[in-house]
DNA sequence: CTGTTAGCGCGTTCAC
DNA sequence: GTGAACGCGCTAACAG
């Protein structure tokens, strides 16, 4: 006796509770308060749970003009980084949402950047940019929060990278390192600008004279080996006593790479870098490394864009700050 | 001189084209062929790109009854085998849609699971199941596809984790090991009940009289750290000579919380596992693991669904198994 | 407190 | 080769 695969529409469940789609309209957006009597309202309830009805996604997105829906822009899900402020973010919009929002997310390669054509669709209220990306033209009003980009103007959340940054260079400079290899990357964000820059000038500043050297390798674990494989002679040879990498996962390669080469750390060389994935509390030996709350900055990320969607704050305010701190862990000690 | 912030519609298309929206429409989708004169499509063209017009795509699953979304259904984004699923699956909606699918990703706790209700109010037209849990019912005719879950019936890829099992099963008893300590995890998840029942069946075959011991713990790095760190004596005095753990994270964690123990791996214990995320390269020592492709999954995963939503296959046909092969590095050495 | 009705923007059949 | 008209399922005024 069980109908049709059709999904029951609203109409249905009027027609069973003897009401009009109205009325359960007013019931399923929780507006039946002192608009519905609560005996019509249980009735409704039961009739859609008899139905099994369930509301149509596009066509309330088409009648209100909201989607529910929030993308993520974002370049390599593959990084723990990235992984981990996808898993905040998606936290965050279901809290801020109250388990109505969902995220969508948009990937893309290193030269494309993600394809931002749904959202130029309107399949989402919103966006949340974790990758510096043109936006499509056309939609100047689409509410944004850029994460992790300090050079953004607009919405934004980011961290305090800048103090961490300072605080791994006393660090070093108080461990007497005053030549050190800077590990950058290839992409021209902000925050790896931020990141050098704060580390250098906090060091040229407590350490006089110190010598900061820039090499770079692609944001990945093989890259890092093989950097470290090829030039850990030419480091030692220079004087290097310590590397600073822009992210643990440079950093988490190198010392593979060190190990593989002999290189004894934090006894020759001292490897240090910025995020705190989980791994590298793992790595051997245990990576100091600047904490970035990854995870937060998404969850916070994804809730202000809640707000501004929801028109709570419509202009820019202060930029969330989130904190940064130094982890000391065994892979720096004293330069040789 | 730029219009107000609203966005073009279709019939402002048409007007600027000086034609119908059905027209519009024809252009838009590719049916123009044989139905719209080519000068009057360039004219449609023109507009398009004169004012911006970007099909509104909540309208148009509306009218289509296709959302041109698929939901992946996981469990902790944080995991970076979950992580490289996702991405594959990103990746294959697009090759598989060419450009015009999305990648809804739907995150769980470990006791809700992903919420669902999306899946159930047609936001989707597909989708892939990378976390055991109930569909909403009512909508018995969604297309689904199982990742990873052998035991799950209808539509799945999966890969041939028995085989990498086994071979993981001589690779150790060949280098002598009699007594080894497996550490599955909590989850009852048919992939890792495959993984060791089939590792233990091949130990007992080629090893008759070896045994297998049993533990536990969460799929993640410090649970692993942490039983090591815990149980790492009591496994040498009950003579285990080897490790094996169902996933990387899990013998990663044991790696780590071994050294901190000071017990030698391979010397004292050896230590394999199954997944060979980037990571088990770039451990100390780096891990013997069984090398599941997971990025792969999630891409075939995806073009898999994305057929049967064409209406491709209907039916479920050959379940599609991915290779697995053992990966050996220093991890594991002959049995002390 | 409840029902009627007009859109929301697009896809598509059917006349012209 | 082109355009008018209806339906997709729901929301929100507006009547009653």
């Amino acid at each position: 006796m069980t109908r049709p695969p059709r999904r029951a529409r609203a109409v249905d469940v009027a027609a069973h509770a003897g009401v009009s789609v109205a009325t359960v309209s007013f019931v399923v957006n929780g507006k039946a308060e002192g608009r519905v009597s609560p005996a019509t309202r249980l009735r409704v309830l039961d009739a859609i749970a008899a139905l099994g009805y369930v509301t149509d996604a596009s066509a309330r997105a088409l009648a209100t003009g909201r989607r529910r829906q929030v993308a993520l822009l974002a370049h390599d899900m593959t990084n723990p980084f990235t992984a981990q402020v996808a898993a905040g973010a998606a936290a965050g919009i279901a809290e801020a949402t109250e388990g109505t929002g969902h995220l969508l997310l948009l990937l893309g390669s290193d030269e494309t950047g993600p394809d931002v054509e749904p959202v130029g669709a309107a399949t989402v209220d919103g966006v949340l940019i974790n990758y510096p990306g043109t936006l499509p033209a056309g939609r100047p009003d689409l509410p944004v929060v850029h994460l992790d980009d300090p050079a953004a103007g607009g919405h934004q959340v980011s961290m305090d990278v800048e103090v961490g940054a300072r605080e791994l260079a006393r660090h070093l400079a108080g461990l007497g390192h005053r030549r050190v290899l800077y590990l950058g990357t290839p992409r021209p964000w902000s925050t790896f600008a931020q990141r050098r820059d704060a580390f250098a000038a906090e060091l040229a500043a407590v350490a006089p004279g110190a010598v900061v050297l820039d090499d770079r390798c692609d944001i990945d674990l093989a890259a890092g080996v093989q950097l470290a494989g090829e030039h850990a002679q030419r480091w030692l040879a220079d004087g290097v006593t310590a590397v600073v990498a822009a992210t643990d996962l440079q950093a988490i390669g190198v010392l593979a790479g060190l190990a593989a080469a002999g290189v004894q750390v934090p006894g020759r060389l001292s490897v240090a870098a910025f995020d705190d994935i989980p791994f590298a509390a793992v790595s051997a030996p245990p990576l100091t490394t600047v904490a970035l709350p990854a995870r937060e900055l998404g969850r916070r990320g994804a809730v202000l864009l809640a707000g501004v969607i929801a028109g709570d704050r419509t202009e820019p305010g202060d930029p969330v700050v989130l904190p940064a701190r130094l982890v000391v862990r065994d892979s720096t000690g004293p330069a040789c």
